[in-house]
DNA sequence: ATAGATGCAAAGGCTTTGCACGAAG
DNA sequence: CTTCGTGCAAAGCCTTTGCATCTAT
């Protein structure tokens, strides 16, 4: 068998992660998976994921896009959230949790994690009966530093 | 002038909310505003408050429901917040804020207001120099009460 | 009288799905 | 060779908008 499409650049991410999932191997996963391994940014849309993948002549159509990521987050590979504007937000899971904090001025996103806020949800959820599943705190915000880098160049 | 439309049932909300806003009185105005009032769900859809309104014969169109809402919105009579589901849900602002805790079983909403987690969040915003402007907790769980009220009859 | 509100239907934005073709195991 | 993945276009769901009509002030 000459091998054409499992010819494997560095850049590519490893094919085991997808077959130990149940995934079969293809180009499109492997792309999808490699932008957010590589991509400086650690949370995507689908339409930034299309974009990027344009960018790099990868012809995968948007459709392809919505399914892996899907498939990904019920894989466990990626985690989805929204933010405020509709459109849903991936990133890598990598099994910590933290929360969000979306600096209003340019979108860029900064991860958080405090244990405190942390303890006292699970007080709060214990204390009226209920087993949290799941939890998100979004805080939007403005960033203040003149030279942050969340601001527009201006 | 035969008043026809000036009649205000009691259950009506008081025009003078919305004359202050700079929103004209209308009919579809109070009865929206007048289900949040009196509705025993707080937290409404779009939807939601079009179904009621269609079930009392109140013929108002869902555009109309959805430019109130927004409007109601802008005005601060209401607040908007968007749960795993995809459909903004809105409830009364009474100017406190608060926290949402959902049931998975039955979408119930209940409220909640933690002091400390409140200040680790300014901590956590002011630490990395951001202005918060807004900030949403979102903790999705389950009932694990047999008597709880969320539980479906079993 | 006049600015603003409403209803309907059409359009928009994001996401999912049906189907025929193509690739992976 | 069989199962699963892909691309395209169409459809779905929630929400917004254009337009002609109607209403509050």
């Amino acid at each position: 068998m000459i091998s054409g499409t499992h010819f494997q650049p560095s850049s590519m991410s490893d094919p085991k992660e997808l077959r130990s999932q149940g995934l079969k191997v293809t180009v499109p996963r492997l792309k999808v998976l490699d932008l957010f391994k590589h991509s400086p940014d650690r949370h995507l849309t689908a339409e930034d994921v299309y974009r990027k993948l344009l960018d790099e002549h990868s012809d995968v159509g948007l459709a392809t896009v919505y399914r892996v990521l899907t498939q990904f987050e019920q894989a466990g590979l990626l985690q989805r959230t929204h933010f405020e504007g509709g459109k849903a937000v991936y990133e890598l899971n990598e099994g910590t949790h933290h929360d969000h904090i979306v600096c209003q001025q340019c979108g860029r996103v900064e991860e958080f994690y405090d244990a405190e806020i942390e303890k006292r949800q699970l007080k709060v959820a214990k204390e009226r009966g209920f087993t949290i599943r799941e939890h998100q705190l979004h805080i939007y915000a403005d960033c203040i530093k003149p030279k942050c880098p969340h601001r527009p160049k201006d």
